[in-house]
DNA sequence: GCGACAG
DNA sequence: ATCTTGTCGC
């Protein structure tokens, strides 16, 4: 796995490579028993209105390891967004980008395997050191003495989430493009509205005992 | 050897 | 991520 976490490192890039923006994705996972719940919602970059969303319900079939989130979350990502009719310009990932200890986060893989831009936006810090942010700003996240991200203060009351490139994005754009897409919350509309069809996807499961 | 550690 | 009620603060 680690030999994977390579390639994807060696293939990675940090230059903005894409066009104007006019739909963008945001993908997130519950999970229920054995299984796994993956749903993309495709979102009107301007407005962030819905256009349209897409799930899978996988069984689960490998265990949460700090760094290799990827060969758990991976598959069922890249399935939902495969069911999706329209294509997004850009995908945020829920998970590390190039944060990560050998520069293949979650986002990253995603973008290298689907060869489309990703930003990464975690909640947690998983390596590097920055320092708190004041509300609204931003201080880069370090590691090694390099920026592998940033730590943003989205609002008064919520802890700093961490965004950084994925794929095909440069360090200063993945921070402007998170920030367009903040709505008030302490996630950007992508995530959190993902975030939220899974956990509605997972309700109605339950619901009907499936 | 000990502690940290995305979701 | 998940379990799980109330509660402190803006």
């Amino acid at each position: 796995m680690r030999g994977i976490q390579a390639e994807i490192a060696a293939s990675v890039s940090t230059e903005d490579d894409f066009g104007n923006l006019k739909k963008i994705a945001g993908v997130d996972c519950a999970f229920l028993g054995d299984r796994i719940i993956c749903g993309v919602v495709l979102l009107d970059y301007d407005t962030m209105d819905v256009i349209e969303r897409a799930c899978v319900v996988r069984e689960i079939d490998f265990p949460y390891i700090p760094t290799y989130l990827t060969f758990r979350e991976g598959k069922p990502v890249v399935e939902a967004l495969s069911k999706l009719k329209r294509k997004p310009d850009l995908l945020m990932v829920d998970g590390c980008g190039i944060n990560h200890p050998r520069k293949a986060g979650l986002a990253t893989h995603i973008g290298v395997v689907m060869d489309m831009p990703t930003i990464g936006i975690a909640k947690k810090i998983l390596c590097g050191e920055a320092e708190k942010p004041d509300v609204g700003e931003a201080n880069p996240l370090l590691y090694h003495g390099d920026q592998i991200g940033w730590l943003l203060k989205t609002n008064k009351r919520s802890n700093p989430i961490v965004v950084a490139p994925g794929h095909r994005i440069s360090m200063d754009t993945c921070l402007e493009v998170t920030r367009k897409c903040l709505r008030g919350y302490k996630l950007p509309e992508t995530t959190r509205l993902a975030h939220m069809y899974v956990n509605e996807i997972k309700r109605e499961m339950l619901e009907n005992k499936l």
